[in-house]
DNA sequence: AGAAAATAGTTTCAATTGCAACTAAATAGG
DNA sequence: CCTATTTAGTTGCAATTGAAACTATTTTCT
């Protein structure tokens, strides 16, 4: 028998739905940013120069959303764009210098939230929350 | 230092869209039905009778997804809409035959995708997954 | 009772998203 | 090589979504 409050896809989407909107207001209101936009920014800090195409890979993120987000980026100053000498059709995207101040800024807030939402766990039970998310994850692909 | 990879709310967003969008094309494909709809079938199953705003609170989804999912329903025969005899502004929503029977169809299917999707989990592990996002989703509100 | 505020639900309009088509460059096959 | 196919990324258009305004009813307060 269904029972939809069970169902742990439901509950996976309710989590997740929940934690998204409490942390896209936050980035929207303090810093301007889509979740989209702060993963590119996010990736690029920690991997200095990459590709749209790695970036996708990287963010799990469809190739119009990283053009998109990208631009958006690009538009606000907070990243560039080069030439990728192996590839004519692509380019590589580089974090400027207000993009890293900007990142300086979000990351402590991003991990301050974290903390905040995984106050009542226990450190073995966050690793086991990360690590069932990721089995679920590729059991779903 | 932050690493988006290990960052929960990321870990989070990406096992829910994998799962998420697996199921929803199978809905679609299959019923033709979007999630949102196919909640408040699920719901109107287990409940029988209620009207949009507890449907609302059941799926944790907001007014006017609700307002919209059922419209759909009811054009498409799934679902009626009666007079709430306790408040004028509201009505009360219910399956008809065939959104019964097609109650019938999806349950079994939507099982078997939870069974698939956990395939390789213990029952204590299903159980424990549930009980870290419950609280989660807790944290977040 | 009657005005003011609150609640239920819908609708409108603008922003976001997603698909398919497109351009441009790279690779593969003959 | 040089045509055919594949791949990288963008863009145009249609569908979806969300916020705010709106209608209708109910509740509250005096």
């Amino acid at each position: 028998m269904l029972k939809l409050d069970q169902f742990i896809p439901y509950r996976l989407s309710v989590a997740s739905n929940a934690v998204s909107t409490r942390i896209a207001q936050s980035y929207r209101k303090r810093f301007g940013l889509k979740i989209a936009e702060w993963r590119l920014i996010a990736i690029l800090a920690e991997s200095e120069r990459l590709t749209p195409h790695a970036l996708c890979e990287a963010t799990r993120m469809d190739k119009i959303s990283v053009s998109r987000a990208a631009a958006a980026l690009i538009e606000r100053g907070l990243v560039e764009a080069s030439d990728n000498p192996g590839d004519g059709r692509s380019h590589i995207l580089s974090l400027t210098a207000d993009g890293h101040s900007l990142y300086g800024e979000i990351a402590p807030t991003a991990l301050a939230m974290e903390t905040e939402l995984l106050a009542r766990f226990t450190h073995d039970e966050r690793v086991l929350l990360d690590a069932l998310l990721r089995r679920i994850e590729a059991a779903a692909y």
